[in-house]
DNA sequence: TTGTACGCGTTATCAA
DNA sequence: TTGATAACGCGTACAA
């Protein structure tokens, strides 16, 4: 103690800094603070006595370690950061509970920014998780523009797994869905049913999981030789009411679709929209059979749906677990010499023809 | 610079400790350290010369500045946490969502975890959170069991919010959903239809909320001069699986309820299951009247319900939004000697009777 | 088994 | 305008 003993506007030790620190605990039990800190690290060789000394003073005065000055000097945060798209989107959320629960089994917390679908947004966010020194980096890539903030060099070295999407010129483990075959099957099964006018809504064509449905679609209909109609294809519509309004659209055509393929729950949400509001008002008269749709992802009461519905479901929690636990392997191996190439997952999907059998 | 140049081990500065820090920056630049974090901070009294000599180091360095060492010194860590039930449920995605909306337009980030509702599980996260040096809470408390870990003492000061649900003993600020009055104003509505024997679906009896919407059910009845059906209420469904068994038994009772208010959106939507297997089972020809579902939340699709539906809605961001702008508010206040008193907000719901206009 | 000395990366304070 | 010094709270290494 040499200086600033007390300042002269009087706060001190009383409201102050607030928190006790590991010198107070260890004046209070009369120890010194190294002893202190084996205690609460579990150490194993503490006198009884004074480890209960310790711990009745931790008690005391609701002392928590802070765990920020301990992961300055341990060289690790147990912070792992996430940026996600848009949390309020029950899917994502379903990917944020996966990674949590992986997380918090590696006692790690997470640090969560939405991205909003902003490439700049998404550049600060992961410049300031870099800043604070997370261990690793899970990130649902907004995917436009350029990517140099998802390069090593701008992450300084920190781990990074891309979930649901990947970017290009970007070289880091990722875990996809498996969309191209589950567009493929989906169109597959309405080709089967004999449909040959098939419309597709889907995404903005930047959005990457937008472009390999599209693929999986387009290649299902070149092996049944069933050209794909330009005119049927709708891409992007990126929320419930513009899907809606092209699938409007597509229904006052002098030919309309006999069945549609929706590349997301949004779109499938707005289809099923416009064709429930259609067959309305025909009100049966026209005795045009209804539209079918097989639609991309799956949603709640999707089994009470007014129209006869197909989809391709998917497990959102268990993407963020993959992603995850890819992170930790990733972690793992940081100390060995030879650094494994990125790898590539694509989980299943599963085609539900009946969806009250979802 | 005293002793410590080389680690004996021989790894220095090649892979060692990972990132750059000031000290390199200064060296780079010509610098002192001291410098190098005016620049940072965008002090004004740099001479531009040497500014730009450091912002070229830094780019050449890719250095980010340790925000962990950084809130050591600075005392605050810029983190908010936040604790949340289940963030796989939309409703609190949602409300996320708002938080972290909040939270970054104040420069801060959020570290989340799920506390499943299960209090020990909150406790541990509340603890980690205070530890982390978290600035404020957000909490969407589990509710059962002692909550001790919620008290000033346990928090070591940190100022809290409780989210959508209050926790009795803990005197913090609370913003609500006006859960009375929706319950009130729904249960009015079928009562004014003419319903006398509406049952009622709600959450297990120790849910804050399911006791509040209750209160507002009753209430309702008790003004106009209807009583309480016992055998129609029943309280205990957390799922969407055993409030459809629950409507489904209450639909097989001699005496069948003519309507039913669910006090949540598992509850309702299990409830339109029942009613719809039920309809589709008797495919019209009992005559009996379709059974009416007044429900409380909102939920994807509600519009397309097959069975006559009406909502008391409520917006989960805003919940979301009001809960940070009130920590922000205790933050910016902190300094003040007068500490005010907790506050409860309850923000307004909104009948919806003809869901098609949601 | 316990304690002392020092450093992690940053910034507040004060002196130049 | 710039720099030296100390301190934030903790853990590692080593000495006692």
């Amino acid at each position: 103690m040499t200086a600033g003993a007390d300042a002269p506007d009087g706060r001190r030790r009383t409201r102050g800094s607030g928190a006790s620190t590991v010198q107070d605990v260890a004046a209070e039990a009369g120890v010194s603070p190294m002893t202190v800190s084996r205690v609460l690290s579990g150490a194993q060789h503490v006198r009884p006595e004074l480890r209960e000394r310790v711990e009745a003073a931790v008690l005391h005065l609701g002392y928590h370690r802070d765990e920020n000055a301990r992961s300055l000097r341990r060289r690790r945060s147990g912070l792992i950061g996430v940026t996600i798209t848009n949390i309020a989107n029950p899917y994502y959320a379903g990917l944020q509970r996966g990674i949590e629960e992986v997380a918090a089994r590696h006692e790690r917390r997470i640090l969560v920014g939405n991205s909003n679908e902003d490439p700049v947004r998404e550049r600060q966010l992961v410049g300031d998780f870099v800043g604070r020194r997370v261990e690793g980096l899970v990130v649902v890539p907004s995917g436009q523009g350029p990517a140099t903030h998802l390069q090593p060099k701008a992450l300084g070295g920190v781990p990074l797994v891309l979930a649901s999407r990947a970017v290009e010129g970007v070289d880091a483990d990722t875990v996809l869905i498996d969309d191209v075959r589950g567009a493929y099957e989906a169109a597959t099964l309405l080709l089967r049913e004999g449909h040959t006018r098939i419309a597709f809504l889907g995404n903005r064509v930047s959005v990457f999981t937008g472009q390999r449905r599209f693929a999986g679609f387009r290649q299902a209909h070149e092996e049944a030789g069933v050209p794909v109609v330009g005119e049927l294809v709708r891409q992007g519509q990126q929320d419930v009411d513009s899907a809606r309004e092209a699938m409007t659209e597509l229904l006052a055509l002098d030919d309309p679709p006999t069945a549609v393929f929706t590349a997301n729950n949004r779109n499938t949400l707005g289809a099923i929209r416009a064709i429930a509001v259609a067959e309305r008002d025909r009100s049966g008269a026209g005795g045009r059979r209804q539209t079918r749709v097989v639609g991309f992802d799956s949603f709640e009461l999707a089994d009470l749906s007014p129209v006869a519905l197909s989809l391709v479901d998917h497990d959102a929690e268990e993407l963020g677990r993959q992603a995850a636990e890819m992170l930790f392997e990733r972690l793992e191996a940081a100390g060995e010499d030879e650094q494994q190439a990125p790898r590539l997952v694509e989980l299943p999907v599963r085609l539900v023809e009946d969806v009250a059998r979802l």
